[in-house]
DNA sequence: TGACTTCTGGCACACTGTGACAGAAAGGTG
DNA sequence: CACCTTTCTGTCACAGTGTGCCAGAAGTCA
């Protein structure tokens, strides 16, 4: 009997090859034309069973968003609480850089693959966009209560996050044709960089209005 | 004969129709629980009929979405090529804002139960989020076109863009308990008034890198 | 081994969204 | 008005997503 039961690693099996089935049908035959029923079958699981790993089709291509939310919290959380919120926010994207670069080879191939599904179909981007709403509202209120507000009372909270939320992106997005690891961990640094350099220095640490 | 054929005004009177019947459902029953036909057997049409109006039931809550976008892009355009991009751009969210104090009382109503049910449901939130990617994308171009530069070749153009979407977004949504439009456009004010206070000047003009 | 919990497959089902076609309605013409 | 053309509408059929339910298989633990 190991550490994790063998029902835990069957399962986390499982949902690795649904996902990696996914992204090779999708990038081979297309987003919309590949059905969860081939999916399924690929990795010789029925298709109700599919939906016991992932609540949606969408889900599939936002896998590795609920990893890195995680992570954005909890390195705030871990943050001085004296810091400015916005830095805090920045460092934890530098700690997302890092969790990637120390990923498996595995691991980093989904990533570029997800990227490539990215680039393809536009419309997957608004899903990634739509689940960052849910993680710009949790770390408002994470930043709320570091300035000692409520969320709902503070614009500058909001603009904070949204901000944070902005940078992360371009530094995901912009530009996509960077097919390595590298290049993209470097043009998250550059992001991370342009948007500090463009903010008025203390413009996040200014008192609820 | 008028100006706009019988068959034109027709259309727009039965695409209202769904959008209102729809609106007042969602409120009552809920988003998820209300369906098509319910909606299409409000007005007395077909369900399939429906679809010829609204590519989908979310579609339904981005009906405003599309008319702020085209003012927004073309605000931008009328603007003085010089003028620093951002600015440019909060010119365009006050124009959004001049066009809502302007709008029939009608149109006033159904803003106001779209906002209600933003609040109700955070997942439309993420549709609105989601579709406001798209826009950015175009004006990204348009922002690109300015600066003189290849969109993918450069992130400021992104962030620009990020940024003052981000604005927009903060302006509309926080926070969602004002329920008369004044407040609502005073908010929005705000938001762009916080914005151009956090940014530093000329961040939007420097040169891409 | 046996009892207990969790996962799986199969079935039925409601709903969204689309293609195809025939008929109704509006617009334009003599 | 009759006629033809264009556009809109309803009906039917269908593929696909996502969910509740239940019986049985498989892992877990004593």
């Amino acid at each position: 009997m190991s550490a994790v039961g063998l029902r835990e690693r069957k399962k986390e099996k499982t949902r690795l090859a649904l996902l990696d089935a996914a992204l090779d049908l999708f990038l081979e035959q297309g987003y919309e034309s590949t059905t969860i029923e081939q999916i399924a079958g690929v990795v010789e699981v029925s298709p109700r069973t599919f939906f016991r790993y992932f609540t949606s089709k969408d889900h599939l291509v936002l896998w590795f968003h609920d990893h890195g939310e995680e992570l954005l919290l909890e390195e705030f959380a871990a943050r001085p609480a004296d810091e400015p919120p916005f830095t805090s926010l920045m460092h934890g994207l530098r700690a997302m850089v890092d969790d990637m670069q120390g990923s498996t080879p595995e691991d980093t191939e989904r990533f570029l693959k997800l990227r490539q599904l990215f680039d393809k179909y536009p419309h997957l981007v608004g899903q990634s966009v739509a689940r960052g709403a849910m993680t710009e509202t949790r770390l408002a209120e994470a930043v709320a209560a570091r300035r000692g507000v409520a969320p709902e009372d503070d614009q500058l909270t909001y603009l904070i996050v949204a901000f944070a939320m902005s940078t992360m992106r371009i530094g995901f997005e912009c530009p996509r044709r960077e097919t390595t690891m590298p290049e993209i961990v470097s043009r998250i640094s550059e992001a991370i960089a342009l948007a500090e350099a463009s903010l008025r220095p203390g413009w996040d640490t200014r008192p609820a209005a």
